[in-house]
DNA sequence: TCCAATGTTTCGCC
DNA sequence: GGGCGAAACATTGG
């Protein structure tokens, strides 16, 4: 039994009294399952989710199991019709088993070939996910250069990159609920490389991706094409 | 007091 | 209409 409230802008009319038949996940997203549809909720920046509990604010959904409930703040939702694999490919989600290197890998090569690395990685129909933290980061660890073109980065580049990010975020997830993150990170939010001690480029608004991007130009090399043909 | 930040969508202008 | 950038949303910590 299932009521939903909140001051959102979604029709919530049809979640009354039917049944929550699961609650999911993908990539940033929680999925609220129903029979004939779905609900995503999306925190954001700013968003927080609390079970049983409430803030002195009024949230921007909710949904009520009795006397039990889940509260949102600062989310956005939507009502989608069908089942979550019907619009979600969850080969793409970093965090599920159905993540899929190889399918990312081809993915990149045929459609995305070239665009930099660290564009393509923001990017959440092909790393459901990722944020600005984990890119970061995941780029350092694989000693790849933000900039680096995908065509001229080799596969096998590519493959321990993926790993790097499932990895990754699987100790972000375990990190985020210690609180330490950012303190753990390696080179994001730092201005000296932890390795060789050197200076910290920092650029802004790097390729389309407008986000900050820290790197270590002695330890990422960039893959780029010296002499085009 | 002010700014920036784990993010995404929408608007306005070529 | 595509592409791009700015603005919008709204909270928290430094």
């Amino acid at each position: 039994m299932t009521e939903a409230s909140g001051y959102g802008e979604m029709d919530k009319s049809r979640i009354v009294n039917i049944k929550l038949e699961d609650i999911d996940t993908y990539g940033k997203n929680f999925l609220f399952v129903f029979k004939d549809f779905f609900v995503t909720v999306h925190l954001g920046l700013f968003g927080r989710m609390l079970v049983n509990k409430r803030k002195k604010v009024n949230a921007s959904f909710a949904l009520h199991f009795g006397a039990d409930e889940i509260n949102f703040y600062i989310a956005k939702t939507k009502l989608i019709e069908g089942k979550p694999r019907d619009h979600f490919n969850y080969k793409t989600d970093i965090l599920k088993p159905e993540f899929d290197p190889q399918f990312i890998i081809n993915e990149l090569q045929t459609n995305h070939a070239n665009e930099t690395i660290g564009d393509v990685l923001m990017d959440q129909t092909l790393f459901a996910g990722v944020g600005n933290i984990i890119r970061v980061e995941v780029m350092y660890h694989a000693k790849i250069h933000p900039a680096s073109i995908v065509k001229d980065i080799p596969e096998k580049k590519l493959v321990f990159l993926l790993k790097m990010v499932v990895d990754y975020a699987e100790e972000f997830l375990n990190r985020i609920k210690t609180d330490d993150v950012k303190e753990k990170a390696l080179i994001y939010g730092k201005k000296i490389c932890p390795k060789d001690k050197s200076e910290l480029v920092v650029i802004d608004k790097m390729g389309k991706v407008k986000r900050k991007t820290y790197i270590c130009p002695k330890c990422q090399k960039l893959y780029a094409e010296k002499n085009p043909a």
